[in-house]
RNA sequence: CGGGACAUAGCGCAGCUCGGUUAGCGCGCCUGCCUUGGGAGCAGGAGGUCGCAGGUUCAAAUCCUGCUGUCCCGACCA
């Protein structure tokens, strides 16, 4: 008899999502307002991530380095823009060792000014350039409402800060880490995304130009997946950072900064669990294999060795598994955890399979259950695992591309966001005031303007007045 | 930051209206036995300054005030 704990996905969506990321030990509340702590579940996947991240942007040619988490107050002055889109979410230390501090500290909410104040240290020549380097670290940011994963006071992210010798170079590179995170989060994740470019009032605070990865979660609302800015020259001029030319000039600096953050875990679970808990895409899975022995006190021995023997070679063939040998719980206990878990790929083996020389083997993705031979196991878990991964993305686009939907139509498109969300390719004119109402009206905002968005002569959704392409248009979270 | 709800054992809850023995229940946990193919059973046991701080009272989980935290709904954001 199964113990149902997880609220249905269908009947409270936000409590669903909280209870499966409790319950699979993914994260807990932590004593302090808005941060919460993540627990080896949760943190494994992370280290997947920054892995896999860490070898993407080392392959092209970025190195790590890390910055204080304490900035001089003054720097996040320095850039007008961004001090006005940061200051509301700045937490600040006033005091250290006892005594007020003559300059306060802020906590990064992001690092651009203290990497640029170092910056202007290092660069001097075009031969100092470009500078590609990335930073995992914690960052803080006061927010008033938070969620767990998706919106944090303290959270983890990478964040790439790179400086070029022109626009092109900065701009090249603001586009291909944009399309990085797009591969990494499609390919690893799961998760299919629509990618381009942000409007004015959503790209980052001190930026040029942002660009960014939106992916549907199973509400049919848009996560910001990950984000990548091209800075102009904007840090450069605020931090004073110059460089001299092949030509004897003195030129500021171009500049572009990238990040993705603990919030992908957050997009993970809204991306693919269901009513029985997590979904892990195999890639991802700290342990992509379980296998469950199913034994009494006089057969413990022999089918645990079966075990042993099955995966042998799993190591080698970089298969990550663990062996459930517990005997304090029984098996039908441990199906249901390791599947609140999220664990891509279980198998069973008891007396009367060891009898008829097979396993069982259950996806969790499906749940469905098949025999195999013991001979063949590791190679049905091998095609398993790329099968699930695969499926988990055909499904997550299926959903994605069965609620986009292209309108011209204002009314239908409100009537469909409040029934049931979705993402909109719609025709806008450009306008702050339209955008501005789309989401003082309809909590619908610009989420993109795509890559391949196709161009064609229209009307603006909102005022009519004409429009050349179509964006992407959502509620987000 | 506004509006609403909640805070009692690790988790979920009852008790509070109408103050009065030793604060209960289910799950979990510990010990033992027995079990093990979808969250077993029996017996025994441990575990609480009733979120925090004040106040009223002979007496507070219960009444009053303040604070903190969580959740939900808004406004703001990765």
């Amino acid at each position: 008899m199964a113990k149902q704990n997880i609220t249905p996905r269908d009947k409270d969506y936000s409590q669903w999502y909280i209870d499966v990321v409790l319950q699979s030990k993914l994260a807990d509340y932590a004593p302090v307002k808005g941060c919460m702590v993540i627990r080896p579940n949760g943190y494994g996947l992370w280290e997947n991530i920054q892995k896999t991240l860490d070898e993407m942007f080392k392959e092209t040619g970025h190195v790590n380095a890390y910055f204080p988490l304490l900035i001089p107050e003054s720097f996040i002055h320095k850039e007008a823009e961004h001090v006005e889109g940061f200051s509301p979410e700045l937490a600040v230390m006033t005091h250290a060792g006892g005594k007020k501090l003559e300059e306060p500290y802020v906590l990064r909410p992001t690092s651009e000014t203290i990497i640029w104040s170092m910056y202007k240290k290092w660069i001097q020549s075009w031969r100092d350039l470009p500078i590609l380097y990335n930073q995992w670290a914690n960052v803080f940011r006061w927010e008033m409402r938070t969620r767990l994963f998706t919106r944090t006071t303290e959270f983890l992210w990478q964040e790439g800060h790179t400086a070029h010798a022109t626009q092109e170079e900065a701009q090249e590179e603001t586009l291909k880490m944009v399309n990085i995170y797009k591969e990494f989060a499609e390919e690893f994740m799961a998760m299919p995304c629509y990618i381009g470019q942000k409007t004015d009032k959503e790209k980052f605070a001190g930026a040029v130009s942002t660009y960014c990865i939106e992916p549907m979660m199973q509400n049919k609302i848009a996560l910001q997946a990950g984000t990548s800015h091209n800075l102009g020259q904007n840090f450069a001029k605020a931090f004073d950072v110059t460089y001299q030319s092949k030509e004897g000039k003195l030129e500021y600096v171009w500049a572009t900064s990238w990040g993705v953050s603990t919030r992908l875990i957050g997009g993970l679970v809204h991306q693919h669990s269901d009513d029985n808990g997590l979904v892990i895409p195999p890639k991802l899975a700290p342990i992509q294999a379980v296998l469950v022995p199913i034994f009494k006190k006089d057969n413990k021995e022999e089918i645990i060795g079966k075990c042993k023997e099955i995966t042998e070679n799993w190591k080698n063939a970089g298969i990550r598994f663990k062996i459930d040998d517990r005997d304090n719980y029984k098996p039908g206990w441990k199906f249901n955890e390791w599947e609140l878990q999220g664990i891509p790929v279980r198998i069973e083996i008891g007396p009367r399979d060891l009898a008829e020389n097979q396993v069982v083997i259950a996806r969790r993705d499906t749940s469905e259950k098949v025999k195999v031979s013991v001979e063949s196991v590791t190679e049905t878990v091998q095609n398993l695992l790329v099968d699930i991964q695969s499926s988990l993305f055909d499904k997550a686009k299926k959903l994605r591309d069965e609620n986009t939907f292209t309108t011209d139509d204002y009314n239908w498109m409100v009537k469909k966001n409040d029934e049931d969300n979705g993402f909109f390719n719609i025709h806008w004119c450009g306008s702050r005031a339209c955008e501005d109402k789309l989401q003082n009206d309809n909590k619908i905002t610009i989420r993109c303007i795509p890559f391949d968005n196709p161009q064609e002569k229209g009307k603006c959704i909102v005022c009519g007045f004409e429009s050349n392409e179509r964006v992407l248009a959502a509620k987000s979270f």
